[in-house]
RNA sequence: CGGCGCGUGGCGCAGCCUGGUAGCGCACUUGCUUGGGGUGCAAGGGGUCGUGGGUUCAAAUCCCGCCGCGCCGACCA
């Protein structure tokens, strides 16, 4: 190779001609999301720093701005389930491998990925290179599996707990992590551990625990529609989708932009299986013994996977204003050194006024990034961190008394240049309208692509891509109307990845038609679509 | 568990074919410069080349074993 410098490539244009620097101007993240949907996925993950794999398989490391989404989310859904009757609690992470055996479907469902301890210490081993080995000591004499739910160990505190029907409704909620070794993990979306809550209730009556199970259903739907910005559909899964041990299980499926779906969360009514299984019995009214009717939902850091995949866009991540963990980002601009103390002083005392103000009952959450960087590095990363709302305050601003105002979900470039007073005002009610403009917006997104498909024909050509190697975004969610088997079901997964993704409540969807693939009459339409 | 690929400073990679004691970009440190959109310049710090063995005067490079990871399938919230 010829040195560099004869050639006239010194290291300025070596600087110039980097590919890297050049696509700069252009979008902060790399692949953009129509080239490579799930790379982008990633790409955002760790540009807005939220997480990152970790050492340990399929584990991953949620870092200060990923885990400041879930300590919302937490706190707020926290505050929903004690308004609606539930106490929080807190069981083992280690289950006796026998507790797992007491519901058949159940243990199906869950073998195969169930993480299982079965020491109780380590050993030193010298090696011959003089090296130590710890080698795994005391065999339990019956091991345990890490919860991967925990239906087994509350139902065997719920049966100690419960002896009459006086002792009912018992509505606990646990918030834990639990482990299923899943053989490909996504960050967010499926990790081998996840954060998650966990509701178990037990009732008197089937009716109450249905009524329990669906009422569920609705605080997530309205969560996730209000505070996550996320337009989810309510439905029921269908027997092949069920939860292993429930007699239904419904749930909350949401599209995101390259039109697959995702379960945001789930609630199953248990009916009496799980009594059974676990001696959840009481005396009733009458005097005899009966076993409770039991319920069990959750919802999991997978949402925060959902919420990137829905609303971020080719600079990163964008933040719905009431989940996020910084509502603004004040950048001082400090050009002149002798102007710069008192454009931070602006800077700090505009922050604490702000900071006293309230939106969607949360103190606004302001930081000012004094850090010694480049103006325009920092607000490139708060761009790709997705906070709402920038604010730049530079001597000009100062001088007339004003902000310079930028949103997350307009142009990088647009700026409303507002009065100090005007600024403070406004905010609450810029950040409302950020939330309900990515709210709009995704809902549009779901619309847009949402048919209604009633031949096989027309079925198949929604879920093929055009490349076949490298598949386009494409399809969405089918409409169809269905009465076929559980055969038919898996015959239609296995050719096309498709599943039904529910049946959905919402009258639209309820009218009569005949089944695409049996020519049956059926009753209602049924989203089928490629999910996460 | 099957198919493919990859292990070289924190990250991303080149070097390996044809052996000769390690290089690039980003990041980091320091100084100057710049600052209303990823500033520029200069000087620095940092590496058991996944691991064990073999061949050789000499191994990141060649040979054999092992380990780990990623992607694609089956499974799954």
């Amino acid at each position: 190779m010829p040195p560099k410098n004869l050639l006239g490539f010194g290291k300025m244009s070596d600087q110039k001609n980097n590919p890297a620097k050049q696509a700069l101007p252009q979008n902060a993240i790399s692949p953009r999301r129509a080239e490579d949907f799930p790379e982008w996925f990633q790409q955002v993950i760790k540009a807005a720093d939220m997480a990152e794999n970790s050492e340990v398989r399929g584990c991953m490391v949620i870092k200060p701005w990923g885990y400041g989404v879930w300590e919302q989310i937490q706190s707020q859904m926290d505050k929903l389930f004690k308004k609606t009757g539930h106490k929080n609690a807190y069981f083992p992470l280690l289950i006796p491998v026998s507790y797992m055996e007491r519901e058949a479907s159940h243990v199906d469902g869950f073998a195969t990925e169930c993480a299982v301890v079965t020491h109780h210490r380590l050993e030193a081993v010298k090696q011959p290179d003089g090296s130590v080995k710890m080698k795994p000591a005391g065999e339990l004499a019956e091991p345990y599996i890490i919860r991967p739910t925990s239906e087994t160990i509350i139902g065997a505190a719920f049966a100690r707990w419960v002896s009459s029907y006086r002792d009912l409704p018992l509505l606990i909620n646990q918030w834990c992590n639990v482990m299923r070794w899943e053989m490909r993990p996504r960050l967010f979306l499926r990790t081998a551990e996840f954060l998650w809550q966990e509701g178990h209730t037990a009732h008197e009556t089937s009716d109450e625990a249905v009524k329990e199970t669906l009422l569920m259903l609705d605080v997530y739907e309205s969560f996730m529609r209000d505070q996550l910005a996320l337009p989810v559909i309510k439905g029921e899964k269908t027997e092949s989708e069920r939860f292993p041990g429930a007699l239904s299980t419904y749930c909350v499926e949401t599209m995101v932009q390259d039109r697959k779906a995702i379960q945001a969360g789930t609630s199953h009514f248990l009916g009496q299986n799980f009594a059974k299984a676990c001696g959840i019995q009481f005396q009733g009214r009458s005097g005899s013994q009966e076993h409770a009717w039991t319920t069990s939902w959750g919802v999991s850091t997978r949402m925060i996977g959902t919420m990137i995949m829905t609303h971020a866009d080719d600079d990163g991540m964008i933040m719905p204003p009431r989940i996020a963990p910084t509502h603004v980002v004040i950048v001082p601009i400090t050009p002149k050194e002798d102007t710069r103390d008192a454009v931070l002083a602006m800077a700090q005392d505009f922050a604490k006024r702000l900071g006293e103000r309230s939106f969607a009952g949360r103190q606004i959450e302001v930081e000012v990034d004094a850090r010694d960087k480049n103006g325009g590095e920092k607000s490139w990363e708060w761009i790709k961190k997705g906070v709402p709302v920038r604010i730049e305050i530079g001597p000009r601003d100062m001088q007339e008394g004003k902000v310079a105002l930028a949103r997350r979900d307009r142009a990088h470039k647009q700026k409303d240049f507002l009065l100090v007073e005007e600024a403070l005002e406004k905010l609450p009610s810029i950040l409302q309208e950020i939330q309900d403009s990515l709210l709009a917006r995704a809902r549009e997104h779901q619309n847009a692509h949402m048919k209604k498909i009633d031949s096989l024909e027309e079925f198949k050509k929604f879920f093929t891509p055009t490349n076949e190697d490298k598949p386009e975004i494409h399809g969405g969610f089918a409409l169809c109307h269905w009465a076929g088997s559980k055969d038919d079901e898996a015959k239609i997964k296995a050719d096309l990845k498709v599943t039904i993704r529910c049946v959905p409540f919402a009258d639209s969807f309820k009218e009569s038609g005949t089944c695409f693939v049996s020519g049956k009459p059926s009753k209602q339409r049924v989203i089928f679509a490629k999910s996460y």
